[in-house]
RNA sequence: GCAGGGGUAGCCAAGUGGUCAAAGGCGCUAGGUUCAGGGCCUAGUCGAUUAGUUCGUUCGAGGGUUCGACUCCCUUCCCCUGCACCA
């Protein structure tokens, strides 16, 4: 008999018709919030990697049912997004009916995996349902300021006549007309205002329970920086104060070494400074051509740097200079103040600019060499000791970074700033697929929410595709009156970016039927916070932080009590191919889920897919593992019917117990490959008749891996299902019997021993002698095994013992060599132990062997070779 | 460039100061099996040596700390991931 997609069907549906998953908020239980990323529901269907994801989840999930906890376990489609609609350009195909083909086909194959959701809060983001709760979020937000307006720039394809996503731009070409340059156009468009939560998201971070390079990249993403705003006069050729201009700085120390400022290229002051000039049309045309780049194009490090003077200048106030300023492209808007005070001679960026445009350069920090400003060949960015810098000259820069910025303040000229490379998040998606921000554009009042009660917004199937934003297509959707004045007005055709949809949606899981609010707030409070998310660390941040920030601002609203969304966040490695590389289509290594269950079953490739290697790190598909992991499932499928339900023996409960107590370790800390050894040398080590309990427990601990055929195994025994909803075994620590593992680890070693003498003499035993070793020998191995610490004093201990006197020249030799190996010396059984081990042991060996076999205590015998007999290792004569 | 992770026997992969020549799996070798054809069981699988021993050399490379390092420190090479001119 085998086990196969079968059985594993019948399981499944009898799980679905008993509603065994099923999650309802109890509070006399202690709940359990475990999920997964959900995915993106693409026509390719589920990949590996969903299905290691949703395995390290599913045995988390079981193992914690088992374990008596109330656990919430769901599942849902973050079914909004750019595939869909592209498959609508290219294949016509209307981005719904993709997307929920591609759901019900993502449904299908996640229960042949087995998984244990709870089907009925499952929800998808696509549907007015859900989508609605979107909306309100966003009035919300609005209300309580956390929503803006801006002008931003996109990427546009004039062909198209749509924007682009990131990612259709290749080569800062369209990926649709390989020979038309993408634009920048700049649009007014949504913000959520995500740095007011900067620095809480940052404080957070040291709380969870996360990885810890999860962490590190959401500190770098945040990058807290302090620093000063410095406030400059900016002044024209004659020295005459015409305006104020701010930059922020790090590095105040350097301020001495300043000798130009640049703006980023969209700096408003740009244009002031050059208008009506000589220098406007030059300076310009430079802006409009830094701006048409992409942003990769203009931040990638080492591009050259470029810039203009702008025919103005500034006064630093530390030393009364003048200096010019310029416009550059490697000033970026978004940082800072969007200028930047230049130190060349400390700062690489500015540094090639100034050799570029051959500015001048001034060294105001000194390492412990000669400095020369003509033969620098780079900034000098390191410590040192102020120079060139007046009243601070000779403090070390690290402590004039405070003097100076005192000063600043003092004199008025500055203030202490704390910067973020943290951006407030830019919502607006000038796309048909996601959900349509609930704003109506009204030319008297302006942007007017839709009030709460015209929610949802719905968007509308009827629209045309290919032809720009597809909403525009659709005058029923686009014409409308405004909530104010009630004149005509314009929808707003931007959709939200569907990282708005994935940022809540744990929190909908906790009542996703809920048609009246987003969620109830006490069943919100029950289930919160997600005490396990799983996932890949693609998502490290983005999603996560988008997460964080809005779960504190929903506590902030009042709809939930926690400051953080996910306690513990576990990554899964990638999977690798065959070939070594990561499993991907374009790679041509993909091996199909799906595929492998119908071949094998969804057992083995959970059982596969967790006991290759610790769940967090990368690891290699393998066929030979694979189907190493499929024989084995099948071994305990068929053998655990032929063991006869009687007792097990001392040796097989002694190991039950030892591995319950192990393996539940072992999961509980996502060790599923170490809790898959144990529990396969463990059902190897089973007899022919084990008792009920034994193989009961085993089948336990085997199920979180393999639910079907353990539960199907578990219904064979006599058992009512389901095996799913029993308890996780207990151990009985007085049970573990270490000296029996120890007699069973010395009889294993004299069979090995007799079998490689038999080997290497080559011929049939005619009698085999086993000689115990004499007191003696134990008492000398006691004592070293008890001077671990101090072998140089080993000998001189043992040779109080008038037994080993006795012995002389033997007995000190002997101890000598336990002295030497004092590292590998291990506790062994005692004589009596040893010798009765043996004797218990002779008639499996003279099976084995086919001949006559004696133990011998080596005190009683002459033979030559009765002298060898050690603890732990008796003298073995073959004749 | 910065940040993080990693380099372990033929392969995949455990192992974070002694119990390690290094779990487990795959592969390979030998033996067994009324076993017909990628089945099952047992054993072996760094080298040398040997009646079960012992010795030597191994955990990217080179140094160091330590009585003792795969494990700690430094230098160096290679691979992967993330960020990418953040002032």
């Amino acid at each position: 008999m085998t086990h196969g997609p079968d059985i594993e069907k019948k399981w499944q549906k009898r799980w679905e018709e008993a509603r065994i998953f099923k999650a309802t908020e109890d509070s006399k239980k202690k709940k359990y919030y475990v999920l997964e990323m959900y995915p993106y529901p693409s026509g390719e269907g589920l990949h590996m990697g969903h299905s290691f994801n949703y395995t390290i989840g599913d045995v988390y999930s079981r193992f914690k049912r088992m374990n008596g906890y109330n656990v919430l376990y769901p599942m849902g489609y973050d079914s909004f997004g750019l595939p869909a609609e592209n498959a609508a350009i290219g294949a016509g195909v209307h981005p719904k009916n993709y997307t929920e083909k591609a759901i019900s086909n993502f449904i299908m194959q996640q229960r042949s995996l087995g998984l244990s959701y709870d089907w009925n809060r499952t929800v998808s983001t696509h549907t007015p349902e859900y989508y609605k709760w979107n909306q309100y979020f966003f009035l919300k937000f609005m209300e309580r300021g956390l929503v803006y307006r801006k002008v931003a720039t996109v990427n546009w394809c004039p062909k198209c006549d749509s924007v682009l996503a990131n990612e259709q731009v290749h080569n800062d070409c369209c990926w649709r007309h390989k020979n038309t340059e993408v634009e920048q156009k700049d649009l007014e468009q949504y913000f959520i205002k995500t740095t007011t939560y900067a620095d809480e998201l940052l404080d957070l971070i040291s709380g969870l329970g996360w990885p810890e390079r999860i962490k590190i990249m959401q500190e770098n993403w945040i990058g807290k920086s302090h620093g000063v705003t410095l406030k400059f006069d900016v002044v024209d050729e004659s020295g005459t104060k015409i305006d104020e201009i701010e930059t922020f700085t790090t590095r105040v120390d350097t301020v001495y070494g300043i000798t130009y400022m640049v703006l980023a290229a969209e700096h408003p002051k740009v244009k002031e400074y050059v208008e009506g000039t000589k220098l406007e049309k030059e300076v310009m045309e430079f802006v409009n051509e830094v701006k048409k780049k992409s942003t990769i194009e203009r931040t990638a490090e080492g591009k050259e740097k470029n810039g203009m003077f702008l025919g103005k200048y500034f006064v630093n106030p530390f030393t009364g200079e003048k200096c010019p300023l310029w416009v550059a492209d490697y000033a970026l808007y978004d940082y800072g103040t969007g200028a930047v005070m230049a130190v060349p001679a400390h700062d690489q960026r500015d540094f090639e600019f100034a050799r570029k445009y051959q500015l001048p350069m001034r060294v105001v920090i000194s390492p412990d060499f000669e400095l020369n400003v003509e033969r620098m060949s780079r900034a000098f960015t390191t410590d040192g000791v102020m120079t060139n810098s007046g009243e601070f000259d000779g403090l070390p820069n690290i402590d004039a970074i405070e003097k100076m910025a005192d000063t600043a303040k003092e004199k008025g000229w500055g203030k202490g700033t704390i910067s973020y490379k943290l951006k407030d998040w830019l919502i607006s998606r000038q796309r048909y697929w996601g959900t349509p921000i609930p704003i109506i554009l009204c030319g008297e009042c302006g942007a007017v929410p839709v009030p709460e009660g015209d929610l949802p917004v719905l968007l509308p199937d009827e629209v045309e595709f290919g032809k720009g934003n597809p909403l525009l297509t659709n005058d029923d959707f686009v014409n409308t009156t405004c909530p104010k004045c009630k004149g005509g007005a314009k929808r707003e055709t931007d959709t939200m970016d569907t990282f708005f949809d994935s940022s809540w949606y744990f929190l909908r899981y906790c009542d996703s039927a809920n048609d009246k609010e987003p969620f109830d707030k006490n069943k919100a409070g029950y289930w919160m916070n997600v005490d396990q998310y799983i996932g890949g660390a693609e998502h490290a941040t983005m999603h996560l932080i988008y997460a964080r920030f809005f779960t504190k601002a929903l506590r902030d609203m009042g709809f939930v009590h926690v400051d953080e969304p996910f306690t513990r966040l576990f990554n899964q490695g990638m999977i690798h191919g065959n070939d070594g590389h990561v499993m991907s289509k374009s790679r041509g290594n993909v091996i199909n889920p799906t595929d492998t269950i119908e071949k094998y079953s969804a057992d083995a490739l959970r059982f596969f897919l967790v006991s290759i290697a610790t769940p967090n790190k990368d690891f290699s598909w393998s066929d030979g593992a694979l189907e190493s992991c499929y024989k084995f499932t099948q071994k305990v499928f068929n053998g655990v019917g032929k063991i006869k339900i009687g007792k097990s023996n001392k040796k097989v409960e002694s190991r039950l117990h030892k591995t319950i107590k192990e393996v539940t370790d072992d999961i509980e800390n996502f060790g599923y490959n170490y809790a898959l050894i144990k529990l396969r040398s463990l059902f190897n080590s089973f007899d022919e008749e084990e008792s009920r309990e034994t193989i009961e427990a085993f089948l336990k601990m085997l199920h979180p891996f393999c639910p079907h055929m353990t539960e199907e195994l578990w219904e064979k025994l006599g058992n009512e299902p389901f095996l799913s909803l029993t308890s996780w075994p207990t151990f009985d620590e007085s049970k573990i019997d270490t000296k029996m593992e120890m007699i069973e680890e010395f009889q294993k070693q004299v069979k090995n021993d007799i079998r490689s003498i038999i080997d290497l003499v080559g011929k049939k035993p005619g009698k085999i002698t086993a000689f115990v070793s004499p007191d003696w020998k134990y008492m000398v191995y006691n004592t070293a095994l008890a001077n671990r610490e101090s072998p140089d004093k080993i000998i001189s201990a043992v040779m109080q013992n008038e037994e080993v006197r006795k012995r002389g020249k033997e007995g000190a030799k002997y101890a000598q060599g336990l002295a030497k190996n004092i590292a590998r010396l291990e506790p062994v059984l005692d004589k009596a132990d040893e010798q009765s081990s043996l004797n218990e042991y002779v008639g499996a060996l003279e099976d084995e062997f086919g001949c006559n076999v004696e133990v011998i205590e080596a005190e009683h015998s002459d033979a030559y070779k009765a002298r060898q007999a050690a603890p732990g290792k008796p003298a073995i004569l073959v004749e």
